[in-house]
DNA sequence: TGCAAAATAGAACGATCGTTCGATTTCTCA
DNA sequence: TGAGAAATCGAACGATCGTTCTATTTTGCA
């Protein structure tokens, strides 16, 4: 109920049950697993049942059976996508002490999961351009799990801000946009560029937004980081 | 030859030819309109030669005549917006006085283009997405173009440098890096989740870039501006 | 072990895609 | 004005798409 809740989402985790995974849940993870990599690579649209059918060897009914429909595939890999950010970047930051050092986990981790994706892009980037004009559930699931993410960030800013690590007078949304702009361009120079020294401007980028609004007590802390 | 080409490209301008323009060419641009628009809401992937015909109220093979491939349309509409993105952004901010005003006019015309966009979105950005894992033809005629933007920016940042009023250690790739990063950043809030503040925090956020680079004779300037 | 249920396959559907080709209309210029 | 060139059309192609339906196979449980 507080300003840091343990999940991006308010709804309960899902499938807490301990009942032994049946068949059909096993291929339908297995499907979803190569759904995911695909989508990575041709995005969410051109994700087509045809060719997932191909690389899981099965038919293409086999495959459409587990989802009922391409929106609901396609809902189903975001999901899957969110699942799997939450576990890599924001659960393993939130140990992190509050303030200034959760803050800087949770953009180390963002800016590392972007570059490993280097070859197998960001689908909440790439999902975001293609369903920017189409409305629909799917750009409806795709904006709830981005607004969820950009929230927790937001959270973590405003932490850092009680706990004097940041000037009072921090927007938060504001310093916000910032970092996201940082991931953003990476992303454009990694992924579509070919930039090899991405990464480490975006690092640089990162401790010229923080400069902004650090708290000279907090400058002194992370002027001993370096 | 200098550092300030008066044109994006190295490659001659096309057609200066007085040649009245016959009925082909003349069907030709609008089709090539009308695929401009399209391609802004579907994306260069979404442009159909179909959905072109019908909005042009041509048949399908009439509108193919015109380019031959699918491809060669794609690049073409490419082509199109970089001689619109030029003549909107370039060419009236090169006119500005060499340095930060230049550096300021370049940015501020970017930023109007990209929120005027919002209701049909920067082909550069959604076409970096959809090609940055699509080798071809295509990925290559988007990529010459924002490289060669990308080098005009670069250019109005070094000169900037040489005038005093960027500190002298100025990384000009990063500041291009980050710079990029706000109009990506906009781009996504405005487009994709449609947040009314976006274009207010891409300029708070350019003058934050700003200061970091600022010599301290330009600050007096640029407060004044203020 | 056997039987109902779940999972998967296979074939076919209508639609749309880019592209080809030959006929036909429209323009252009001597 | 008339002949040749350019522009446009209409129909058809093979391919791929998501989806539906009916068999067939596989699975899980009493």
């Amino acid at each position: 109920m507080t300003a840091e809740t343990d999940t991006l989402d308010r709804a309960p985790r899902r499938s807490a049950l301990p009942k032994v995974q049946q068949k059909g849940q096993q291929t339908r993870a297995a499907i979803l697993d190569a759904a995911l990599g695909l989508a990575s690579h041709m995005g969410l649209e051109g994700l087509s049942i045809g060719a997932l059918a191909e690389v899981t060897q099965m038919s293409k009914s086999g495959v459409f059976a587990h989802f009922g429909s391409r929106e609901e595939l396609q809902i189903s890999v975001i999901r899957e996508y969110h699942a799997k950010f939450e576990e890599e970047v924001f659960y393993p930051a939130m140990r992190e002490a509050r303030g200034l050092p959760r803050l800087r986990s949770l953009f180390e981790r963002w800016v590392k999961r972007v570059s490993v994706e280097i070859d197998s892009g960001c689908i909440y980037i790439s999902g975001a351009v293609e369903f920017d004009d189409r409305p629909g559930p799917v750009r409806d699931a795709l904006a709830s799990m981005v607004v969820a993410w950009h929230g927790a960030l937001e959270r973590a800013i405003r932490i850092a801000v009680e706990e004097g690590h940041l000037v009072p007078d921090t927007d938060a949304m504001q310093m916000l946009f910032e970092l996201h702009g940082l991931i953003l361009a990476l992303h454009h120079d990694a992924r579509f560029l070919r930039q090899p020294g991405a990464l480490g401007r975006a690092q640089r980028a990162f401790e010229h937004v923080l400069a902004h609004y650090l708290t000279p007590s907090a400058v002194r802390v992370a002027a001993r980081r370096r």
